[in-house]
DNA sequence: TCAGACCCTCACAG
DNA sequence: ACTGTGAGGGTCT
């Protein structure tokens, strides 16, 4: 894992890279999974906490910019999850011909694993919205609230997604001004019930799945699908599955396709025939079903 | 369980 | 070009 990091002296930027096989890192960018990406020639560029990184997959693996040089990299591998051996999770998955043809399809997709308030705030904005819509309600409230950040030489601006304090403390008409519509109320209420510390992001993670689960439901505009969301794409619990309208087509039309099963039915279903790693099952059922047209 | 409402944007008809 | 319509990674009442 460990490979030499080059300072860089003209513009004080840092690259390094990391040795991972198995690795798609425009499937796993690009799915919707974090929306802060975007492709710029031949990498992508994006925050992760408070660092702007451009990520390039290179024959090794992933090569990384950074605006300066870091102490050390834990946060990248940790947010890219380089460590997890695919094909032991692959191995999981029951034998059945839609996830064999989704693994077939999408092979090296990985899980991410994020800031638990970005993703949570991320999420609320989420609904009944497309993807683009999303990253761009969230770039425009990073841009107007978040922390500006530091940038390597000829790269474009760039600001970190905004605190709870931050959120908590503007006006609904400026959420709203930001293009999320009726979502504002929720993630002003939800920014509001985390910075008081009426919920405690940072102690779900010791949780167990469903007391997890619970503490997400507290926040207005976070149901199920949200909350499972947050589960498996900041917390990492392995057998969260968000079932949004893309899975729930799938399930029906791939496991269920005689009639339409109940809602606690489906949900013993998806809890216990996907196996441990469930949520990366879920993964992949989604990219699969989402690009499913321009597969012929 | 079952609608309907909810902001806003974009694709697609006509 | 211009207006109408429908639906989009849900949640709440």
């Amino acid at each position: 894992m460990p490979e030499l990091a080059l300072a860089s002296p003209a513009s004080h930027s840092c690259q390094r890279v990391l040795t991972v096989r198995d690795y798609d890192l425009a499937a796993t960018l690009d799915s919707g999974q974090a929306f802060r990406w975007r492709q710029e020639h031949g990498g992508w560029v994006g925050v992760i906490g408070s660092r702007w990184v451009k990520l390039v997959q290179t024959g090794p693996g992933i090569a990384a910019l950074t605006a300066s040089a870091p102490n050390d990299w834990h946060w990248l591998e940790h947010y890219l999850q380089t460590h997890i051996e695919l094909d032991e999770v692959l191995a999981t998955f029951p034998a059945d011909e839609p996830l064999r043809q989704a693994t077939l399809a999408c092979r090296g997709l990985r899980l991410l694993r994020q800031d638990p308030w970005e993703c949570l705030a991320s999420f609320i904005l989420s609904s009944t919205k497309q993807i683009v819509q999303i990253r761009a309600i969230v770039s425009t409230l990073s841009q107007r609230y978040g922390d500006h950040l530091e940038v390597p030489a000829g790269h474009a601006q760039m600001w970190a997604f905004p605190s709870p304090a931050r959120l908590a403390e503007l006006t609904e008409a400026e959420l709203r001004d930001c293009k999320m519509g009726f979502r504002a109320p929720y993630l002003r209420e939800t920014a509001q019930m985390v910075a008081t510390g009426a919920v405690n992001l940072a102690q779900i993670a010791g949780l167990p799945l469903a007391a997890a689960r619970a503490e997400l439901l507290k926040f207005p505009g976070v149901g199920r699908k949200i909350a499972d969301c947050v589960l498996l794409f900041a917390y990492g619990f392995p057998t969260a599955f968000p079932v949004d309208v893309w899975v729930m087509r799938g399930l029906r039309q791939l496991y269920f396709p005689r009639r339409r099963p109940a809602r606690q039915r489906l949900e013993r279903f998806t809890e216990t025939y996907f196996g441990p790693h469930a949520g990366y099952a879920q993964q992949y059922l989604f990219h699969y079903m989402r690009t499913a047209e321009s597969r012929v």
